[in-house]
DNA sequence: GATGCATCCTGTGGCAGCTACAGGAGCAAG
DNA sequence: CTTGCTCCTGTAGCTGCCACAGGATGCATC
């Protein structure tokens, strides 16, 4: 059995650093690589070694991420955040940006919700030839379509 | 001038077809590739000539995609519709997980919409030091984190 | 027949945001 | 010293395309 636990200050491994973030291995590597990571301290056999703030730092991403900000929003974020004190400002127009996206997200899921609820629904679900799924898909098209394709 | 009208059975090229069908021509060259399509006709310089039917076919992948389903439902959809006449049943199947996927997608969207709306509102817009969002994304976080990561 | 231009061809590489290997090295326990 | 885990780098794959390079083809016109 491993050592169960080190000191408040010890640095430990990018499993352990995986394991307590909830963030794959291979993924903390990658954010290294693309530096959205600093590169970590290293042991004499080459291993990576992290510390607390890594562990935020990482933590954060992963929140980020599951608020859907793209890497680019995070590592301004992270930017924002960082040593050169972010004004509230410049955080929230990233932030509210980020909002507006996300509501124009959702108006076209409610849309498509509404057309694919409508078409099954219509759907008999028995064995007729014609289903509405493939009709709307099919028949139901834009106004050029059907056309002379060399107008 | 190039001819401006073919007859109603004509061939055209890929050119047409993407015009027609609202679907750029490398993106229609990589449906062949992937055999979403099959390969068209060739005339004996090598070029790809097209029929109605490819341009129904087409149409039909683009309002798929528009409607969120993945290339690979979209295969199948084609084969439910293709000569082997589906069954309304399978189609609605199809149709149906479908339907489930964005109804995820729009729970998680509106959860997050709300959190954001909700710490983005906090926010003074003046610039103190700390940000709701920052802090939103940065504090508040799940029990197992904070925890010793060799636990 | 030659010229010029638009369109087409194949092949390759790139984008986000990871994930999954292969093939080797480090490191601690028994 | 050996076993067995963890870690290393590098590369390739995934989805759904888009964009190029470098060449061939097709067609109207001279």
């Amino acid at each position: 059995m491993r050592t169960a636990a080190l000191s408040h200050s010890a640095r430990f491994a990018i499993g352990e650093l995986s394991r307590s973030s909830g963030v794959n291995i291979e993924t903390i590597r990658y954010y290294e690589r693309i530096k959205l990571l600093s590169p970590p301290s290293r042991t004499a056999g080459g291993r990576r070694t992290y510390g607390w703030s890594d562990l935020r730092a990482l933590v954060f991403i992963r929140r980020s991420r599951q608020l859907g900000f793209s890497l680019e929003e995070i590592r301004t974020l992270l930017k924002l955040g960082g040593p050169a004190k972010a004004t509230c400002n410049e955080v929230r127009e990233v932030a509210t940006r980020h909002l507006e996206d996300i509501r124009s997200k959702l108006r076209d899921l409610r849309k498509l919700e509404e057309v694919l609820d409508a078409t099954v629904s219509r759907c008999s679900g028995q064995s007729t030839p014609d289903c509405p799924v493939l009709d709307i898909l099919d028949i139901d098209r834009p106004a050029s379509v059907g056309a002379n394709p060399l107008n």
